[in-house]
DNA sequence: TGATATTATATGAAAATTCATATTAAATGA
DNA sequence: TCATTTAATATGAATTTTCATATAATATCA
């Protein structure tokens, strides 16, 4: 780990988080998924979302969702349209074929979730995301 | 917070790290300068390094750090050249105008870094990074 | 030692991302 | 109501990243 960063909190955030899914992301990749399709797909599963909702909750810049909608609808796997009730929202769905997929990725990310973390107590694991979710202001 | 992630520690990272980086990410492009140059600079402030081991560091493959490299010895903050004492690596020194400018950059981070965490104890902060420590193996 | 394998970096072409802005819809206000 | 502002998404052009592979140096081994 590089001298700064030691105690560089945003670093070693950074570090952790990119570590922590790394393997999953190589397997994401070996099976044609984006980070973006997977972070998309998880968090319309069971609720359709808005571009600009969806963009926020996958991390990244409207204008690099809206693209990679594109592909994602491409592949059969989202579904696109304007929201009847206020006509310049798009509303992003899930298909059939984006439920198969998803629920086949979810249980292998539970898999190596599970494996990444074996070394870490239940209590140390629930202390860490209060302490998580405390720094983003969510608790 | 989308539902899957709720538990997910890979997407909470994420996340986490996005939010608290974000700020400090926001006024280095205000600066013109990239997270890659930013990593990479005050990765080798003070020990020069070779790229395969930079682009580690700065968690991203090294056909991209070679290219950022390029960009960032354009801009005069590097200098790469073969080690001598093993002429395929290429070590990569910061100049003075690099160190003139992470200097600053570092006092800027450390400011940004006071503030997003004003809501969280030091104790809080020091059971965190343990924890961070501990899930990716260094501690 | 010469052939082969491995290591380290660079690079061309393709893909993804970003920036700025266009497009379209909705809200606001004179 | 019409003009203006704001909001949501899409898109062209430029930049950056990735993938595959080239290049070059070093290590290994028969």
């Amino acid at each position: 780990m590089p001298e700064f960063a030691e105690n560089y909190l945003g670093y070693l955030l950074a570090r952790c988080s990119y570590e922590v899914s790394a393997p999953f992301h190589a397997k994401l990749k070996d099976e044609g998924v984006s980070v973006l399709a997977w972070r998309v797909l998880s968090s319309i599963r069971y609720q359709a979302d808005t571009v600009n909702q969806l963009a926020a909750k996958a991390l990244v810049n409207q204008s690099t969702l809206s693209k990679a909608l594109d592909r994602i609808e491409k592949d059969g796997l989202i579904k696109r349209e304007r929201l009847p009730e206020y006509r310049s929202k798009t509303n992003v769905t899930i298909t059939r074929s984006g439920k198969k997929l998803i629920d086949q990725l979810i249980e292998t990310a539970n898999h190596y979730e599970d494996r990444s973390l074996d070394h870490m107590s239940a209590k140390e694991l629930k202390e860490l995301r209060n302490l998580l979710r405390k720094l983003i202001g969510r608790k």
